[in-house]
DNA sequence: AGGACTAATTGTATAAAGTACAAAAAGCCG
DNA sequence: CGGCTTTTTGTACTTTATACAATTAGTCCT
């Protein structure tokens, strides 16, 4: 920020219409929340925290946290995930934004939703005055959520649905080479339904850039399945003219 | 908002683990800016105003403006489409929310995008010193945009594209009864391509809730055609089990 | 009134995609 | 080696998509 905060204010607020004072325009603060999903052998979870503070003190909520001032709101996502899970290099996308008058107890706080998808980790013990604990919760479990963090959660799992069609967002959660039951499995969990094993591979022969390996599974008490990964190159081209499959 | 804006300030910030000076969390500005597209006969236009100050003097712009204390950020949206058209009760949609640092040159101002569809109005004249003047451009030439306004134009224009495979969007931008031919035409407007009438009638056939009139056109100098309007009840239904067209 | 004209509407034949289901293959295990 | 299990391939059938042609129903013109 190059002026001085007065002189931004004085700035910005030329395009005020109504007589406003123009502190009160600053009195807005701006969070993210992150909707981390962990993913691991056909089970997703969703980390929680449980607040150590009013409001909501007890209560599970997403974590989040406030965006600093220099700091763009992708990467105060990116710290929030990093922090409770020490992972970075991973892919979040933004949902939605929350920002309902009346959605913070204590006053007016705006808040752009997270989405990642992870592998379902160990999680360090969170040093933290404000958060009690942090735990992976079944999805089919929820607890009552502070804020509106369940209607965030519920917008960012339709979202997640979708992203499934268009974008390997597994290539995360499943092992670097990788089976087509364990695909499968996670489209199964994912998205709640059950699917023919031989159309299911038809299905996902579209995505070009599955790169079938001449290695094979071994100590499995059964046939061995092939192995695949994700050719990068194949990947990247076929995103440039776009894909969607069906589900 | 109940507490003091100094209580407020600290209640909100005790989850802040570093040491910044409380205040600076309060210099940033919050905006709405609307992508308002305007569809007529064909022709798929956008709403924008010409800047009359800094930064980005004489630039065309979207048009937005900051969200008020009190005010919901959906609010926002719809007034600032309000003051422009005249024009309420049409749905805003939240496309994304755009906040890098540096996207504002005074100090740090983060946005949110809205979209809507109207029909291409009459503009009253408007009284602002802000904005010399607002037109209606052509979507295939729009001029160079202030700010981040060309990303959050090209984001809202993919946005609609995909709303119109699930969502009666034109029904504010046709007349109350229209024919299939008008449909057709709008959805090859939006999405940029031709289709087949025959088979285009088809495809829409899975809008359950187009109904069908007993009335035809009159005054043409071809065979009229049969008039359609939406039949709300069915709509709803056919909303709550969600549906989406492939074009 | 009758034919020309135009776009609406319906239909049909073919190709492509999706679905259900079954047979064959390939490892491990006793 | 035969039994077990899951992978992998294949096939017959149904549904959907595509291209294109035939028919219909108005206006306009003579």
């Amino acid at each position: 920020m190059t002026l001085s905060s007065k002189a931004f204010k004085s700035r910005i607020l030329q395009e005020d219409l109504y007589s406003i004072p123009i502190d009160e325009f600053f009195k807005t603060a701006f969070s993210v929340d992150c909707v981390i999903f962990g993913y691991h052998d056909g089970e997703m979870k969703i980390l929680l925290i449980q607040r150590g503070t009013e409001p909501f003190e007890n209560f599970w909520a997403l974590p989040g946290d406030l965006v600093y001032p220099y700091e763009d709101l992708d990467s105060a996502a990116s710290r929030v995930l990093k922090d409770l899970t020490s992972l970075s290099e991973i892919p979040i996308r933004q949902v939605h934004t929350f920002g309902k008058v009346d959605r913070h107890p204590l006053g007016r706080v705006i808040t752009v939703a997270y989405l990642a998808l992870v592998e379902t980790t160990e999680l360090k013990p969170l040093p933290s005055s404000w958060a009690k604990q942090t735990k992976w919760h079944s999805l089919k479990k929820i607890p009552k959520l502070a804020f509106d963090h369940r209607d965030i959660l519920d917008e960012s799992l339709e979202e997640l649905k979708m992203m499934v069609a268009s974008e390997p967002v597994w290539s995360k959660v499943l092992p670097e080479k990788f089976t087509l039951s364990q695909l499968q499995r996670f489209y199964e969990t994912v998205l709640q339904k059950k699917y023919d094993k031989g159309n299911f591979r038809k299905k996902i022969k579209e995505m070009k850039f599955l790169q079938r390996l001449d290695e094979v599974q071994s100590n499995v008490s059964h046939r061995p399945s092939a192995l695949y990964t994700i050719d990068m190159k194949k990947y990247n081209d076929q995103k440039e003219e776009g894909f969607e499959l069906e589900f």
